[in-house]
DNA sequence: ATAATATATTTGTACATACAACAATTGTAA
DNA sequence: TTACAATTGTTGTATGTACAAATATATTAT
């Protein structure tokens, strides 16, 4: 491969990658930014995310979070209510729908990811992960 | 990183690269995948190509090829003619503007590519490409 | 207190993604 | 020939991406 393909290639895992997931969740109905932003406020544990705090933590980082807790509101996967502390934010929690929602998709992820994974070795996945890093820099 | 992390770095990894194409092109009013089509286009040597051909070279294999070449059609970019063998298909072809765009933008990406590839050693490079390839089986 | 600035979110628009349905043409088989 | 299936491309709808402008609230400076 040339020097060119650095970048064509790797877009093309991402997307492959992204595939794979779009594919698993496809009979939960969820899409990958919707199931994105569920592990999120999963991981604040109870806490209140602010639309503010969900967005810096996504893939796509210009993507339209608002739009997308909309569509997850209408799922009554999550919950939002005014911050009463600073009225120019909101708080988002997940809900006891999304929990179990969350619970039963996770097996599958879980899965996906391992078979993709046992395609390297161990010390090929370390190695992999270690050059993301050293390609992944903003200057 | 966990074994979790594979999926989400190399989507990751995928956007940041999609990220610095994108605002390299933004100057010449392209879009990626306008451009990734200019450039299958372009790879043709004069050949007209039809949307299949094109849309099964294309990254997103589920973007719909009619209406990004629409975009290009209204900027002259490309040319476009019903095919006199089999009126089912459309014979698609670069324009000179097109050819010239190409011209225009390719220092820009070729630039960006060698940055980014340049964070890696010759080695570490190839053996990162070797493994995309590993993992890039569709099962 | 008023004005200017910063923060947090929403809204608007163009383009792209994802998937399904549709229409036209071609190929094949009864 | 007629019917049926396959191929090729278009259209429709919902969602997401990318960027900019607008709105509301809070903070800071004068």
């Amino acid at each position: 491969m040339s020097t060119r393909s650095l970048v064509v290639e790797s877009m093309r895992l991402g997307q492959f990658m992204s595939d794979e997931i779009s594919c698993a969740l496809h009979p939960y109905g969820l899409s990958i930014q919707q199931f994105n932003v569920l592990r999120i406020l999963r991981g604040c544990k109870g806490a209140p995310a602010s639309l503010q705090y969900i967005t810096c933590r996504m893939i796509h980082k210009t993507s339209n979070t608002t739009r997308i807790v909309d569509r997850l509101l209408e799922k009554n996967l999550v919950d939002r209510k005014p911050c009463l502390e600073n009225r120019r934010k909101i708080e988002i929690s997940i809900t006891g729908k999304g929990l179990s929602l969350l619970a039963t998709i996770d097996p599958v992820i879980d899965e996906k990811e391992n078979e993709v994974a046992s395609r390297l070795t161990n010390e090929e996945l370390a190695t992999l992960l270690d050059n993301y890093k050293k390609l992944f820099v903003t200057l």
